[in-house]
DNA sequence: AATTTTATTGAACATATGTACAATAAAATT
DNA sequence: AATTTTATTGTACATATGTTCAATAAAATT
């Protein structure tokens, strides 16, 4: 990949960075961002439709880091529904590992993208989950179902965030645990 | 009130409905919508920050009627978590009936105050339910069963908005049921 | 090292944003 | 009906947006 291009995207992320610091998401104009990043106006527009869009390449490599997270330390054959409480947890850690930014995806000025990001990615790792689990259901019920455990985390996630993140990951753990085995 | 605001508000949600038959929420700006609506554009400041509070706006009467259709027909006294079922499919009725709207509210480029609006609406009829309903929980553990619990609902209200509304508000009902029936 | 490719720049332009203020007109109040 | 209140208008201004295009500079390729 070009060069340029790659110090483009960096001065930009750090600008945003910077200015993240001072004002909300949704205040910063692309040329405020630009100035600071030292780039010309024009150039942003080879790059990004707006604002929204540097963060939102940011974003995702903190998704990223969610998705890796589940990647590693488990024995995929080995899942169990029953068993899953060990693994949960990395999600509150990673949010709150990273609540400022989930601050801003949580934030009702800015752009539902973020939101439907993260729930791409934790359903994708849900579908991990029950992969070989015969639940006896049609695809299309699946697909339901995924979205309908998906969204009950972020529910938790969002009211954590609420919340002001006032309690610890492990009991946030052992919240959703007892709303997943209730009936 | 006075009746020079209600015609503002009413010619911009006017022009708004005429606006959105062409184009999205998002591509909407604050000049045109004022001279459809014909009215000055430091006018529309003295109401609005942007385009999207009239659509917050409208959309508060479309969730207002939500609310309504649950206050009607039940017996308050009589709820039971069991026999929700006649109950719930009116969530699905209600956004089949506007889903023009929620395909906007569900958009990934509009803010994420309307999912919010339709959150808290959702999570207070939720509350209406367990009412009553000693569950043996904290306030606290209640506050997040309560928004995990809505927002798995939005979860499949999603789903369905992805899905084009495939299937109708029966089949979805009888989905809901089954997933918050299982273990 | 010379050449080709292409990202970036700077300038320009029409339109949009956000704010301010005095003048006007349409309401509400007496 | 006369008066008071206030929403709306028109104008102005600085800044931001989104796009175009030729000139430049930095990278990749030969």
């Amino acid at each position: 990949m070009d060069l340029r291009i790659i110090k483009t995207h960096e001065r930009l992320q750090q600008a945003l960075l910077i200015l993240l610091k001072e004002k909300s998401l949704n205040e910063i104009s692309i040329a405020e961002l630009s100035r600071l990043a030292k780039i010309n106006r024009g150039t942003f527009y080879l790059h990004y439709k707006n604002v929204h869009g540097v963060f939102e390449r940011y974003f995702s490599e903190i998704v990223e880091d969610l998705k890796r997270s589940f990647e590693l330390p488990y024995d995929l054959t080995n899942h169990n529904i029953e068993q899953l409480q060990p693994e949960m947890i990395q999600i509150f850690d990673h949010v709150q590992k990273y609540n400022s930014f989930y601050r801003i995806v949580f934030d009702e000025k800015v752009p539902l993208i973020y939101y439907k990001q993260l729930f791409h990615t934790l359903r994708s790792i849900m579908k991990e989950f029950v992969q070989g689990h015969s639940l006896n259901l049609t695809d299309l019920q699946l697909d339901y179902l995924l979205s309908y455990q998906t969204n009950a985390i972020i529910g938790i996630l969002m009211q954590w965030d609420e919340n002001d993140y006032d309690l610890p990951p492990q009991t946030m753990n052992e919240f959703l645990m007892s709303y997943i085995r209730m009936k």
